[in-house]
RNA sequence: GCCAACGUAGCUCAGCUGGUAGAGCAGCUGAUUCGUAAUCAGCAGGUCACGGGUUCGAAUCCCGUCGUUGGCUCCA
């Protein structure tokens, strides 16, 4: 498994949970893999006048609006300085450089103005204008502005500048507002039927620190506004539905300072989730034929530049471990720096005292420095020049000598905490003969990485900087691989089953072929072969996905998959990798049929993800109400007071649920029933068993499951039995 | 990493223009013995993230550090 630094200018929120994956021109990475490793960042590439065109209607109207936003911070601050005010994913911002520090307490002003240019309807009006009449009106400040201006449209000149010779510019002017602007809006500013500002933020010019800092103004705005209604509800839901809210609710776990950033600590309650998980992974690989492995936390340097991770993505580990090596001066040596002391010691006591040089020496001794060199000073102070010009030569060599010390001892040894598995992974296969007879290879592993995230780039669970991957290597022959890729595929659908998810879709990441030999390995027929095979088993099962060209890993096609939460947001939360290049360098073999070598190709895999990003994703899809088989607290007994007949019924059910396996607990405080309920309610827990006397008679029990009310009575088996079974198929 | 905002009891938050900290929930103790979302009372809880500074006096103002959150060209 691989990843890489998201480095660059544009490194930013991409890579994060709240913005879909798209094209990061090599940069793209999934919030919770950076599995674009060995994909060289490359520029971003202009977009061209036909794809601005292809903007969705949804697209233009945000556009629109940021036009309009324009409009409405002008007519409040005439000399606003406009940037770029592009439609986004979930809206639109537009960056304007202003003296005024705009915070939210003027969005209403501003929504104001925007009413007043929405409801005067103006029309957005297209004009195509020569280089010379843009960078005239952008001189006279009149791009981005109600009128021409004393100052000039800095950032439109500049964009001007950026424009390519052959394409046209063209001008949107919409009432007294006109900007230099490639469109497409919609046709009339009545068009946007519902709008909202949301937030403020800074952002450097065209996303580089070294140009000036501005204010992004962010909204959004939707056809009509029902539609905006419904996605400021779909908004608030995920606020309720967050995981770091719910994760402290629910004690599922912790971040320490102590401990340091991105590092989750799991409690109790968050641990059954890793180990359920965990217990659902094991028994698919298990019956897919998958072999458990384990490896270290850590590695040898050398191992991190076979892979090829550490030349390019040191950035993205944790800095090294450095385990010094001091051993004895080399004899050589020792012997050489003992005749230059002795020579500097004989020409000092030419020109000075012995108790000069005893207290020079003592001086030396506490302060650490050379003798010779202090000495050399000292001569200089008594103008025995040619003597101090003599002990600094001598000086200079026995530095010359220490550093030649220096290179002859060995360097200090680096360790790495992993990245990634593969590597370990690969070290295995090599470790035993393998045969054609032991392919495909499947070595599974939820194996714990480690990885150096910026610190502005975490969030919560989703962007951490340890994390335990649900991670496997498939090694298979070429033969071989479809039906490995396929049975890959399958085991995704099976646990979308499992989770309830309904929406999902797999980006199937090609090469481009020009780019053969520099951004993409270079076998031409293997991308060919592998990109094909891949396609094919996509066709073949049905499943939902999309085609993105150029954007493969360097070593092969990969596969990322993204799923969409019960409340509609999307999350990337895994991958698949064909890899036909680095087995390779590891010199990983099997023996074929006809008794020669071959090279295997390497499937890397990971359908649940990391735990962390994983149940971050659940708890925001079940919004905390895990089902039965997830549940932290599965089952809680609850008796009406405190009897000692109820209570001892009470424990015989949890002692049975308890033998069975069940994660059962009792609630035997003084509280009164309705307070035992709400506050079994409040935490979630999956079924209550509430048990009165009527209950205890009947060899009943009265069945309560959360947020689905009273159940009503039941006997004790029935309900312990589904219980079980409940469980055992991981019952939604 | 950079920019900004925020950091008060376990949690959610109050604390005005500076006058040495407060509520609800949770916790503990006691009473209450109750049939499906909160019985009552009492007690205990804070170096106001940390470190400096200004001031007679700082949770409050200033600076720094740490942490969290939002943002950091899908371009005119």
């Amino acid at each position: 498994m691989s990843f890489a630094a998201c480095k660059g200018k544009s490194k930013s929120t991409k890579c994060k949970i709240k913005t879909a994956p798209r094209s990061c021109g090599g940069r793209f990475c999934t919030p919770t893999f950076h599995f674009c490793f060995l994909t060289m960042p490359e520029e971003t590439e202009r977009k061209t006048l036909d794809q601005r065109q292809q903007m969705t209607e949804l697209e233009r109207i945000r556009h629109s609006a940021a036009h309009v936003l324009a409009t409405a911070i002008l007519r409040i601050w005439p000399d606003a300085q406009f940037a770029a005010g592009p439609p986004v994913e979930n809206g639109f911002y537009y960056d304007v450089e202003l003296s005024h520090r705009i915070t939210p307490e003027d969005f209403a002003q501003i929504e104001a103005e925007m009413k007043k240019e929405i409801k005067a309807n103006h029309t957005f009006e297209r004009q195509t204008v020569t280089r010379n009449e843009a960078l005239e009106l952008g001189t006279k400040g009149r791009l981005g502005a109600l009128s021409e201006r004393a100052t000039p449209s800095k950032f439109k000149l500049d964009i001007i500048e950026g424009i390519p010779e052959h394409e046209t510019i063209s001008l949107f002017q919409n009432g007294d507002f006109l900007d230099l602007c490639a469109g497409p809006h919609v046709m009339r500013t009545g068009n946007i039927g519902a709008f909202k500002l949301t937030h403020v933020a800074s952002a450097y010019y065209k996303g580089d620190e070294r140009n000036p800092q501005l204010q992004r103004i962010y909204g959004t705005a939707f056809k009509n506004k029902t539609e905006m209604e419904a996605y400021f509800t779909m908004l608030e839901e995920a606020k309720k539905r967050d995981h770091r809210k719910l994760g402290r609710e629910l004690e599922l776990f912790i971040f320490d300072e102590d401990v340091g950033p991105g590092l989750p600590l799991w409690l109790p309650n968050g641990t059954v989730l890793i180990e359920e998980l965990e217990k659902l992974a094991k028994e698919t690989e298990f019956a897919a034929g998958y072999q458990r492995v384990r490896t270290p936390h850590l590695a040898r340097e050398n191992m991190y530049l076979t892979s090829g991770h550490l030349p390019y993505y040191a950035e993205s580990m944790f800095p090294p471990m450095i385990l010094r090596q001091e051993g004895p001066l080399h004899p050589l040596l020792d012997k050489q720096l003992k005749e230059l002391d002795h020579e500097a010691t004989e020409l000092a006591k030419l020109v000075l005292t012995k108790e000069k040089l005893g207290a020079i020496a003592e001086q030396a001794r506490i302060t650490g420095d050379n003798p010779s060199t202090v000495i050399a000073a000292e001569l200089e102070t008594i103008k025995a020049v040619d003597v101090a010009q003599m002990i600094r030569d001598i000086a200079m060599r026995r530095l010359a000598s220490s550093m030649l010390q220096g290179a002859l001892l060995d360097e200090p040894e680096h360790y790495y905490l992993k990245a990634m598995n593969c590597p370990h992974h690969h070290k295995l296969f090599g470790a035993v003969q393998r045969s054609y007879r032991d392919l495909p290879l499947r070595l599974a592993e939820y194996g714990t990485c480690y990885r150096y995230e910026q610190s502005g780039e975490l969030f919560g669970l989703m962007r951490v900087r340890s994390m335990q991957m649900n991670d496997a290597h498939i090694y298979c022959t070429e033969e071989q691989f479809e039906a490995e890729f396929n049975a890959v595929n399958e085991m995704y659908l099976k646990y979308f089953a499992t989770f309830g998810i309904d929406k999902y879709l797999m980006r199937f990441s090609t090469h481009d072929p020009s780019k053969l030999g520099q951004k993409f390995v270079d076998q031409p027929e293997l991308w060919k072969k592998t990109e094909e095979m891949v396609r094919n088993v996509l066709k073949k099962s049905g499943i939902n996905y999309v085609e993105v060209p150029n954007e493969a890993a360097f070593y092969g096609p990969k596969i990322d998959v993204q799923v969409w939460s019960a409340i509609g947001r999307e999350f990337t939360i895994a991958t698949n990798q064909v890899d036909f290049a680095v087995p390779a360098r590891f010199g990983l073999t099997y023996k074929t049929k006809e008794n020669t070598e071959a090279t295997p190709l390497c499937i890397h895999r990971a359908p649940l993800g990391t735990h962390e990003r994983f149940i971050g994703f659940l708890i925001e899809h079940y919004a905390g109400n895990f089902p039965l088989w997830l549940a932290p607290e599965q089952v809680r007994v609850l008796p009406i007071g405190d009897e000692e007949p109820l209570i001892n019924y009470s424990k015989e059910i949890v002692a049975e649920l308890r033998a069975q396996g069940v994660r059962v607990e009792s609630d035997f405080s003084s509280d009164h029933i309705k307070a035992k309920i709400a506050s079994a309610e409040q935490k979630k827990v999956h079924t209550m068993l509430v048990i009165g006397n009527r209950d205890l008679e009947a060899n009943n029990v009265s069945l309560r499951v959360h947020g689905k009310g009273n159940l009503g009575a039941k006997p004790r088996n029935e309900v312990i039995a589904d219980l079980l079974q409940a469980i055992k198929e991981r019952r939604a």
